[in-house]
DNA sequence: ACCCTACCTTAGACAGAGTCCAATTCAACA
DNA sequence: TGTTGAATTGGACTCTGTCTAAGGTAGGGT
């Protein structure tokens, strides 16, 4: 994820510290954290971040294209750090968690042109649901 | 719709004015409406329907499988009353219309089983993004 | 090295969507 | 028609996210 810093250098990013830690969050595991949770971790490297600037920040990765938005649910959206390779989601109906998932086969072929209603279509987003294990258990 | 009504006093529904005038909005035109849209709607037939009672009823038919919920943004979440065919959503990324289509093709079988990570997988819900007619010509 | 200054961060107010609660009303059955 | 438990109500509350004005700072220019 040095790489995403240089990046974002060459694109004429400041680098504050801010700035650093959400990146650090996002590059730690691979999992799909809401805001909060980011600003909950980020903070626990670098206290004084406020909530705004993790939203911003995010804002921004999510319109450079380092970053995804994703919302499953009515609830609150999770960002996905995982643009390099095309995939879709995993999704638990009861607490939410996030898998990443490569399902076989071509998935825009299924929509036939007259069925597309004149509509310029760019892309297909693909969620599996049910219970993770864990939620599954009770 | 009718039938709705009467499938629900099978099921012990109380009837209540209520219940029928949000009965009767999802019942109107087929288009997915958000909760306050409907609450708007329901009001102009019963001017003293609550946003509770909107949100109460909704919640009841969709546990009762009679209308399924839809989140495609981040925002309100819309209710699509078409529950007796099995249809996918084709949605507006600049003005957020939604047009149900039906895919070809078996959309559970490209998830393998070493994909599912434990989860039991209940459903799949897939999303075409583009731009509608209207919003493409700017 | 140190100024500038435009850009970034901050706290807190605000807004939108949805939930919860105690008090009240009312549909349906006897 | 009376009874009763379920449904409705409005307002307070929560959660997610946005906005703003004031203060802070990264990094190019000198």
């Amino acid at each position: 994820m040095s790489d995403l810093l240089a990046r974002l250098r060459e694109r004429g990013w400041r680098l504050t510290a801010q700035r650093r830690v959400v990146a650090q969050v996002l590059d730690g595991d691979h999992v799909h954290y809401t805001a909060d949770e980011i600003h909950a971790r980020a903070a626990a490297l670098l206290p004084e971040i406020s909530r705004a600037t993790v939203y911003n920040t995010l804002g921004e990765l999510v319109t450079l294209g380092e970053v995804l938005e994703v919302s499953t649910d009515g609830r609150a959206k999770r960002y996905d750090p995982n643009t390099h390779d095309a995939h879709q989601h995993l999704v638990c109906d009861s607490c939410g968690t996030i898998r990443d998932v490569h399902p076989s086969g071509d998935l825009m072929s299924g929509l036939s042109a007259s069925e597309r209603f004149g509509f310029t279509v760019s892309g297909v987003e693909v969620t599996y649901r049910g219970l993770c294990p864990t939620c599954a258990r009770h």
